[in-house]
DNA sequence: CACTAATTCAATCGACTGACTGAAACAAGG
DNA sequence: CCTTGTTTCAGTCAGTCGATTGAATTAGTG
């Protein structure tokens, strides 16, 4: 059962999750065939990403979950630093460090968040994101612990407001990741990046509602 | 030379921008065909959207010109309606009302949002809108006039934030335009979303810049 | 009515897609 | 050495893609 070869297997795997990750940041997630996945990938046959994933699909969740795990685990940590506090912006690096964190431990280039934020994108790929990383408990305990320190928010306002957070570092990371990308920076400063996050995201989470009906614009 | 018949090939045209929006709002971009659009537009030939259009990429650039003009010209009454003065609100409604005030005019369903969502994310195609919407002059005049109320943020700190701002503005309202369409709802409500947008962005523009370098977590 | 130009249509091109197949190469255990 | 199961490979399949072509249709103009 566990014989055959594991470590060869396991090489490949890898080389496809690389090349696909790259691919679909550079040229988006569609225009990418496993076909070039395969040959990118160093195997010279077209049914590599097949045998070792299934279907396309299969591909992308493979990919997610390969960065999964890693952001999971600095979500955890960081949630561990914060506990018992109710200071809001430590609630908020709890949101935006996992990612910028992972992408700096990713290095230069790194693709992920370019890739990310297509997946969040695409009308019918948003589906898979959605059940695989979205709403794991840390990610709840977060939001739980941000939401304790917004009693001044209606409910409604709130998860308006989380929305946009999560919009709001998806794709400025993946703005800032495109940026690096074409001027081929070797430092990142996701440390800077996450400084500047932070900042916005607190501001606008403190912003009071003004829920008041806004009148047309007179023509 | 202004003969043949221009009425019918301008209902086919707007028959084939019509159908080309929706399906690109709710099936990807790349995932629709030329061929698909020329069906939904009810002309049975494959050849309509090449006729009309040229290439993809021309549609594409034709539906996002389709809106580019009622936008601006939103935009236009706002920048009058608050020249001269220097309330940071008012400015920032004159970067969410264009979007707003235009995807209200649609009526519901609309699908405009989601596709400058998808158009604004894709690798590729992302440069079509830098060239053409991004950076007109009215939207210049806003983004100076929104300066002049944030003398307190570095000149780098304000284009990370412009950036933020445009982000949030585009995929907010393409997150809720596509709940909209899932719940199948008539009325929606984007006067409510513009004023959750403003109250927002005020507070992600007016928040302290704390460009402290962040010590990296003690694992 | 005949002419002209714009528009629609049907058909086709080469290229590429995802998916599948059976055989070859491979590395272990017996 | 030989068997066993895993992995890689080359080849193929029907289907779709963007784009082009030339003929049929349409509607104004002279």
């Amino acid at each position: 059962m566990a014989s055959g070869r594991a470590p060869r297997a396991g090489e490949t795997r890898a080389a496809i999750l690389a090349a696909a990750e790259r691919l679909f940041a550079e040229r988006g997630l569609s225009a990418v065939s496993n076909r070039l996945v395969s040959e990118v990938a160093g195997q010279g046959n077209n049914a590599a990403v097949g045998y070792h994933f299934g279907t396309k699909t299969d591909l992308i969740r493979a990919v997610l979950r390969e960065h999964a795990l890693p952001m999971e685990e600095i979500r955890a940590r960081l949630l561990r630093a914060c506990a018992g506090r109710d200071r809001l912006r430590d609630w908020v690096v709890c949101l935006v460090r996992p990612v910028t964190d992972h992408l700096a431990d990713l290095g230069t280039p790194s693709w992920y968040a370019r890739f990310a934020a297509q997946l969040m994108t695409d009308p019918v790929l948003r589906g898979i994101v959605v059940d695989d990383a979205l709403a794991t408990p840390t990610v709840r305990a977060v939001r739980a612990g941000l939401d304790r320190c917004l009693p001044h928010l209606s409910p409604e306002v709130r998860a308006e407001r989380h929305e946009m957070v999560r919009l709001l570092v998806v794709h400025t990371c993946a703005e800032r990741e495109r940026a690096l990308a074409d001027a081929g920076l070797r430092d990142p400063a996701w440390d800077a990046v996450a400084a500047g996050l932070v900042d916005a995201i607190v501001g606008l989470l403190r912003a009071r509602a003004t829920r008041a009906a806004p009148a047309h614009v007179p023509s």
